[in-house]
DNA sequence: TGGCAGAGATAACATAGGTTGTGTTATTAC
DNA sequence: GTAATAACACAACCTATGTTATCTCTGCCA
């Protein structure tokens, strides 16, 4: 496939025209190889790049004085990293890759190109923006109001229905690429507690732990015990179309 | 002063051309007044319009089935609220007033419109939103990772050094329209348990309890408590001006 | 003038989840 | 083939925080 990564991600989004498919083009040299367990970079390290996850996966995370580690945000492909440091001189976030990945890399001054020279992807950032709001907000309720059980349980539908928009296929069988250790960080629980936990999961057939990651059986299942509403992942984008292309 | 509350908001972040100002004027009919505990919208009400905050406190949550609430962020003079929902057709979260608040209605079309007619102010929304989404992360890894007499800590030292922002004056003495019941829904705590450490932090000095609020007599004790990292909150204008308007 | 609602304070008791420690595998590195 | 490492499992015990239940105080408004 010549089109770059990108162009393939916001293809998803809307109808481009050859304009802005080659101004897209143009945010990218080349997709890059990076193996797994690399740190992109460190929270406080100066911003200057935009990231969109061809494959692979990767997530965001914020270490404390103490050495614990909270995880903020996980990235599948079709996803773009970094946005959140877009107002700031330096990250916010450090992020390291879960997997062998391919990412594309595009100078953070570029992005306010882009706004200049298209309305519609300049909407379109924007409502990514948003939906990365929309996510974070979601993990805070998970954080705040839920039991360890209903945590585990919500995240892993979260990750399923993620990959299922950026797949565009629906299975109720998935295996996800995740450590108990992330999910504890992500969850801020112990891991000795998520194991617990997902013990109990893995006795009612939701969940499975082969050689490596984690299999979801049960998509819907889990959803129930997570009370899980999938509204939040569900942009408007015919809405924005609408208002930025008219 | 005969300007617009957005206006006097922008100003603080970026010298404004006449044009500029007029575009940001045109944003807003008029002020208007809303009094204590109105609820603007609900979750999942349409979204159709952003409101900046001229007078007055707000907060958004999100409501579980169970009853329990969770609160997502606090709003203070001087902040846009509802840019969260840009790119949905329904509201992510609920929203409230804490006091008698003025604020200023903008539709969501009219963003677009501003995007497409300064460069300027397109960016300066962007850095807004990733300024929120700093916040909300900030107050992720609270709610993950901090003990409740951290988390308490933390809450006000954010809240103070917030307003210090919008106030431009320093204070290690400030007033807070909060209710210990809105630190538990915001901080993921039981409200007895708030009060547990509510107390503590008196005993040392660090707050106290008028008749209605929340006082802070030390915010450089709290921060010490709280291991308050400010950079969360300093965004970087000067990168956004010299990309924007060259 | 009373009484009701919201906010705060406090006590007694209950539990979800943390901590520490010890094994077991599976994978990689030499 | 063996050492080292990372992930997972599980047991015993501990504690921070939740729950339930009163009591007070203030403000409000009928």
């Amino acid at each position: 496939m010549g089109s770059s990564c990108i162009v393939k991600h916001f293809q998803h989004y809307a109808p481009l025209s050859v304009a802005e498919r080659e101004l897209l083009d143009s945010l990218e040299k080349s997709p890059k190889e990076y193996s797994k367990n690399t740190q992109l970079w460190s929270q406080g390290d100066p911003c200057e790049a935009f990231y969109s996850v061809k494959k692979g996966w990767a997530y965001s995370f914020r270490d404390m004085e103490d050495g614990a580690r909270q995880v903020l945000d996980v990235y599948v492909p079709g996803d773009i990293i970094g946005l959140r440091d877009f107002g700031f001189q330096k990250r916010v976030s450090g992020l390291r890759l879960l997997t062998n990945s391919v990412l594309c890399a595009f100078p953070k001054p570029r992005l306010t190109e882009v706004f200049a020279e298209s309305l519609l992807l300049c909407n379109i950032f924007f409502m990514i923006s948003s939906r990365d709001q929309a996510i974070l907000v979601e993990r805070l309720v998970n954080l705040g109001r839920r039991t360890a059980r209903e945590k585990v349980a919500h995240f892993l539908v979260e990750m399923a229905r993620r990959l299922e928009k950026t797949n565009n296929r629906v299975a109720n069988h998935l295996h996800l690429p995740l450590t108990q250790t992330l999910l504890a960080d992500a969850l801020g629980l112990s891991v000795v507690h998520v194991n617990r936990t997902f013990q109990e999961l893995k006795e009612e057939k939701l969940v499975e732990a082969p050689n490596s990651g984690i299999m979801l059986l049960d998509i819907e299942g889990l959803q129930k015990v997570a009370c899980f509403d999938p509204s939040y992942l569900d942009e408007d984008l015919d809405g924005v179309l609408k208002r930025a292309a008219p």
